[in-house]
This record gives structure tokens, C-alpha cells and sequence, in this order.
DNA sequence: TAGAATTGTAAAAATTATTTCAATCTTTTC
DNA sequence: GAAAAGATTGAAATAATTTTTACAATTCTA
């Protein structure tokens, strides 16, 4: 196992991971980089280069046995185990994130949703009672959080993140449409999809 | 203008678009590239290089004004108009998508929202009520539509593609967590808050 | 008018992806 | 059951792409 994986790799083996999820799921045991890249539209050599910084995780002449290749890969990235998430914001996006059911089978599960309007506040979602977001200082620290979903308006995504990263938060997951700062060693995604449909207009008539 | 500019670069230009409507917004009338990089944690360097594949825009000693930029941003990224688009899916993700009051200003508009699901044809979802997926085509056909918002799940993604395609729609918003195949011509963008949470937990612990 | 600021771009550097192929394992043939 | 043919990985070398550096040209400011 190596240091310093280049980060646009670490990008791709969570769909590596999602599409050996599936060839499982459809009954396969092996899978070649060929085939594998064939379902995902990437080349073979790239997928056997990005799995190769982690070890020789394949067999010659035949492929990847799939069970292994899914339990490494959950390894390297984390999610051998299930993380605790919570939610900011108890609009339509926070909401729905809350209820997903697909979190729970790729290694996340949101354990309490926050909202600073009263309206909301103590309104059931899904298994939860969305909580006073004043609450969340304490709540991160009792249960050890580390990762945050943030869906709440663009004006107040900042402070709510200054917030979180001095509760102990360390890793964001923002839909806020807006960059945002945090302190080294902080790690923010990014999710709008306004930014995705700008990127498929250009490409329109 | 020219032609063939890179992919990577079309990414960021929604991002500078995004951060230039934010200091139009807060009174600024003019951005260097240093400033606007500061704000977005990109090099000036590559601001101004990424900028200079659709001619002079800015202005030595000065910097870009924003309302031109902003201005030209829309008219490169094909938001000067607003685009329909539709929804498949009234689920929990498809309904607030609908609901979203963000895209409008960013050049887009959810003009129907369609499901297969019996329980949910019909329904009221936000100013609209979904549709029988079974007038899709005739939708698409009738009104010209070209974009189209995936929210269902993976399963049926792929035959919901095809469906797409055929009725005319050239690009796509995918939320399914599955890699599709189009054929050329029809671009897809991927969205799975699973596969950022992913690349989130590799850093963790 | 002089000094400061900033763009646009050529050149260099760094990063990322592809090509190629030896090594090795699997399958088929005899 | 051994040998030959086929498949596939892992990795070195090469190619392509992307980013950064460096700076002349230009505009702004005082």
C-alpha cells in the first residue's frame, strides 16, 4: 500500500466499486480490466495502472475475482465499516438525503438531521427528528462524527461550515452552490447541478 | 471563439460563472484572475489561460468586469436562454428537483416531471403534476426538449436512456448510481453523493 | 510621466493516459 | 498429463494533456 495516491485516482475507484458491485449482484465472479473498462468507458490499462498503486490485486490470464477486488477496494476507501453522517439543512434536498436508502449498503448512514427554523425543527424525517442546529456542537462530539451533508442556501453555507469544522467535523459533503474554505486537512466535495447542466448546455445546439 | 476546447475546461467555466454572479451580487465591478482564483482555490494562471480560448476578456491593469464575463460565461456555456428540461422520477430526489428554486437564474427550467409509478401520476409537485412516463415522447417531441433529469433507480436507468434518446433528448443529468451508455452525441453527467462520500471517507481516520 | 497592476501567451514542467510487452496463469489439444 | 495456444496482469517506456512559470505588452493610477 502506497502513499500519495494521486487524487484523480482516488476518484475512480469508487466507480470501480460500484460496478463490481453490480457484476457481483448479476452473478459474475471474475471480471478483466477489459471488460470492466468496457462498463465503465475507461481504458483497460488505466483501471489495471489506478489498481496497481494498491498491490497486485489481480490474476494473471484470468482477471479480478470480484468478492476480493470489492473487499479491498472498501478497504483502501474507507468503508469497510459504516460512517455516521449528519445532515444541515431539513429542506427537499436534506430531506431526501436523509430518507435515501442507498447510503446504507456503500458504507454511510445519516444519524441525525439539523435545521435552525423552528418550523422545522422536531418535524419527522424518515427514522429522525430534525434537531435544533444548535444542538450540533454537542451531538458531532458525543458521536464522534466526522463527515457532514451540507444542503442548506449558499448565504449561510460558510458559517455553518466554520461551525462544523471546529465541532470536529473533517470531511463535507456540500451542495451549497458555492466554494468554500476550511482549514487543511478539511476535505469538501462539491455537488451542484446547475455546474452539470452549465457543463451539458455548452455541448447544446 | 474556437473550436475543440478542452473538456476539463468547460468544467471550471460554470465555477467562475458561479463566482462572478456571487461579486456582482456583493457590488464588485471588476475581478482580477488573482482575486477570483483566491476565491475559488485555482491558480490566476490558469484562470486567465482557460479564459483565453474565447478571446481577449479582460483587461490589462485592471482585470475582468464582471458583467461582461458574466455576460460572455452565459453566452460560451448556452445560458443566455433558459433551457426546458424535464425530470423522470417523482421520488423524494425528482420532487424537490422540481420544487428547486435555484436553477431558474442559472439558465434552466423544469417544464414536466414524469414517473411510471400509478401512486404517483398525478400528483402535485411544486407548479407542476406528474405525468404518465408513457407521454414522455410525445412530451419531448411536442416541446422541443433536449435536456432531461435522471432520478430513478439504477435498475431501469439504462432502458429509461434509451427511451430518452430515441425521443430526442441529447443530454442528461444522471442521479441513477450506474454508468449509462449513450450514443454519441448524447452527453451524460453523473451525479452520486455515494461515490463524493467515497472519495470523502479515503481520507478519513 | 513613472511606477504599479494585470492580462495574454510562449515555454517549461508536471501530471495523466496510452502503448507495449514480458511474465504468468488458464484453457485447450493431443 | 504434458505441451501448446490463449488470456490477462503489471509495469516500463512513451505520448498526450494539463498546469505552472515567466515575462512582454498594455492599461491603470498617482
Amino acid at each position: 500500500m502506497v502513499n500519495q495516491v494521486p487524487h484523480i485516482i482516488i476518484g475512480r475507484l469508487p466507480l470501480y466499486l460500484r460496478a463490481l458491485i453490480r457484476l457481483q449482484k448479476d452473478g459474475y465472479e471474475y471480471a478483466s480490466s477489459r471488460e470492466l473498462g468496457k462498463l465503465l468507458d475507461i481504458s483497460a490499462a488505466q483501471i489495471r495502472k489506478d489498481l496497481s498503486h494498491f498491490g497486485e490485486l489481480g490474476k494473471r490470464g484470468k482477471g479480478y475475482e470480484i468478492e476480493f477486488l470489492i473487499y479491498k477496494l472498501n478497504q483502501i476507501l474507507n468503508t469497510d465499516n459504516i460512517w455516521k453522517m449528519i445532515v444541515i439543512g431539513a429542506g427537499d434536498l436534506g430531506s431526501g438525503l436523509t430518507r435515501y436508502k442507498g447510503f446504507a449498503n456503500r458504507g454511510f448512514q445519516v444519524s441525525a438531521i439539523f435545521d435552525s427554523d423552528p418550523q422545522k425543527i422536531g418535524k419527522k424525517i424518515g427514522d429522525l427528528v430534525a434537531k435544533d442546529i444548535r444542538e450540533l456542537e454537542e451531538f458531532v462530539k458525543t458521536n464522534n462524527i466526522q463527515i457532514a451533508v451540507l444542503a442548506i442556501p449558499a448565504e449561510y453555507a460558510q458559517d455553518v461550515i466554520d461551525d462544523l469544522v471546529d465541532a470536529g467535523i473533517t470531511a463535507i459533503l456540500n451542495y451549497a452552490p458555492i466554494y468554500l474554505k476550511a482549514p487543511q486537512g478539511v476535505q469538501i466535495e462539491h455537488i451542484d447541478p446547475a455546474v452539470h447542466l452549465q457543463k451539458l448546455s455548452y455541448f447544446l445546439k
